[in-house]
DNA sequence: CATGAATGAGGGTTCATTCAT
DNA sequence: CATGAATGAACCCTCATTCAT
């Protein structure tokens, strides 16, 4: 192979890498600091600082604050699907699917201290925006209802109130100390209003959990170590 | 009287009426910003120019946008009770309060788009802030699940997943249209978590509410007013 | 005396009065003032509030921040002037008046802290207003260089020193901790220059000073009462 | 030498300079403004404009009001260090460097007008901050204390009357005419306190002193000129 | 005259964005 | 593409001053 050929085929390349790193470092950074100072702070100083990268760079990759915000809430929503379908996608069963999905969910937000102080400063607005992670309840829900397995409410309300109940959840679990079957009382109450019984109730929530773990070179884990290291700082 | 007793008697009275008046004016403008812009914006300037008053004036009533935050919130948190109390302090069953506890207070917000927007705007923050609305309802809870009317969730969980609920109805109800018994759909979901039967649900909600208006010079009425004037405006 | 002319004689007889004494309240808050954030600073917003007045009742008496650091220059001096002419007056040598009206002035300032620091706050600004202190002083250096007491330098140049020298030593002594024969030391270097051999020096400024106590109700010890009580606040 | 290693070495170079330059021109702008309104008063919007910056752009350099005053006073010391430094360097007697040291400075003040406006206003607190100037002051008074050519006083006391004579000295003529010799008598004041006789004085004031001129692109003169150019343009 | 609310000018500071290098 | 200085708009806040009561 040719020098030239060569060239052409590495310069771009490593061109790509270079920017594709630098992106997911600016992510990162966003993430930490939308989850410390909220999202509607100005956080492109912060941001450029934690990132180590000069202001003007910044401009090569994000335009605003939005951008930045809509970047962040859509990598955590591909990684959270992509933990959560893991654990739940074999599972046939509606009912234990909504379940275990929602468990997921919230343990989740519960080991990642910084996902959910993230989730909890975004609010509605970020939640309407991860509403990937809503994709998957609908069809349960329906499915389980057609069964006669659910109550027959209407399923807007459903994913309104579970929305709801989700936000407040996290941000109680990102601000506070909550026991660790939290997430499970959560999800319970979402399954009487469902109009299961009890007993219903305590046996598909009864099965323990698979580990969460987010790859290591995922945002969640790289903004995690990053977070912690800064707290270390301190 | 006295010219002299009259001279001290009025002047401060008159100066303690504007000063009133000025306060509740910039109260009123902040509501209308702040349902527009958010409650993390810097508001002071749009409020400044809403209420039509110097920037320097403003300093003599608030020192922050979290102290005008705080003043909206407290005298809505006044009003809404007031007029819900009105409604349902005669309820004695436990279960019929709730159910029409929180109709009441999604219908008002539902009625008023100023208090929905203001209050989907607040979001969290301000749901916490009032919490003044949300002190009646562990009582009635409480009283309902010792009558055994109530199933036996925790009650922080209820409160919790009541709280989410009533901030996504809300923040739905502000932004699109949502239909009449939106309300009466989420205070259904709500009741079949407490482990109410339908029938028993349908009784309860059966009841046509009282209307609910706020009085002509009350925070509700007059902001309303300037945001429909100031629509027709444009 | 019918009551009519009681009247014209009372009322504006005590009006005089009160606006004295406001008038007096005032320059003892500026004073405090002034010798805490320094005489350039925005001194209103605490003169006014040190003296418990209202804003627009200031400006019933001064006009600008100049007026107010005038009126205490001016008061202060005249007290000054008074308390050291009560221990100088009788002193017929002019060298022996030279020595003891500088110890007096430098003593003045050392135990009065608040008097000290308001000068040093004041430099060079002050200085010239006040300069009635130095009325005295060229008369009697111009006599002692007439009876070949004093060195025939300028007397302008002796001004100036002795101005300076003074400024710099009420300084030290505002800020920190000076000995107690501080003055003398000062008074001695100016001695010196002035030509007199070290008996000399020592000789005049042997006399044991009288004490130097400001009337109780003159603006020193109006003042300094007040800032000790608001030290003892704190 | 290759493409690249010129770009690194040659991009941060000019930058460096530029943001030399710019530190340079709002120094220079500020000690005219400190000259001309006190170093008190709000200097930041008059530099700005002398300047011919952006307001954000100063603060890309100071950040306060007393950062400023700090730079200006650091670089005029330094300055004048050097140019005193040049004129007593030589000298080994420490009668003549005393002398002859604050003929330098006070001669440099009475042709600097700016300078002498600036340290007038800066008083006191610019005195402190100019202490390097006195670093060298103590040292020969000490080494001429010893040798017997001064006489004992304490040398906080001397340092004390010197650094008011001074300050007053430089006021003096800053603001109006003084004759030419003015420096040299308070000189003769400082070495008659200093035990000096008055044919001593003489000779050691007799020597002409050499000429004192900053360099062209110092701070002194480039600032000296602009204020020359300004007082023009009126 | 006393009061204190209202005012608007002005100072201090941050930030998003641009642009020459 | 990276850099970081420069910019100016916008915000926050204080203060001197006025004026109706």
């Amino acid at each position: 192979m040719p020098a030239a050929a060569k060239n052409q085929d590495h310069r771009p390349r490593v061109a790509a890498e270079r920017r594709e790193r630098m992106r997911k470092r600016l992510i990162e950074s966003a993430m930490i600091v939308f989850a410390e100072k909220g999202v509607g702070a100005s956080v492109i100083p912060d941001v450029v600082a934690a990132a180590e990268v000069s202001q003007g760079s910044f401009y090569n990759y994000f335009r605003t604050n939005e951008d930045l915000l809509t970047a962040v809430s859509a990598e955590l929503s591909d990684e959270m699907i992509q933990l959560i379908e893991a654990a739940v996608g074999e599972i046939a069963d509606p009912v234990l699917r909504v379940a275990t999905g929602m468990r997921c969910y919230l343990h989740l937000a519960r080991s990642q201290k910084l996902l959910a102080r993230f989730l909890a400063a975004g609010g509605l607005r970020v939640l309407n925006q991860q509403s990937a992670v809503f994709r998957y309840l609908p069809a349960d829900l329906e499915e389980g209802q057609q069964r006669g397995d659910f109550a027959a409410l209407p399923l807007e309300i459903v994913l309104d109130v579970a929305a709801g109940a989700g936000l407040v959840a996290i941000s109680r679990m990102a601000n506070g100390r909550t026991p660790k079957d939290y997430p499970e009382k959560i999800v319970s109450a979402m399954l009487h209003m469902l109009g299961l019984t009890a007993a219903q109730v305590a046996s598909v929530l009864a099965p323990s959990l698979p580990k969460l773990v987010p790859d290591a070179d995922s945002l969640l884990a790289r903004a995690q170590a990053r977070a912690d290291a800064q707290a270390a700082d301190e």
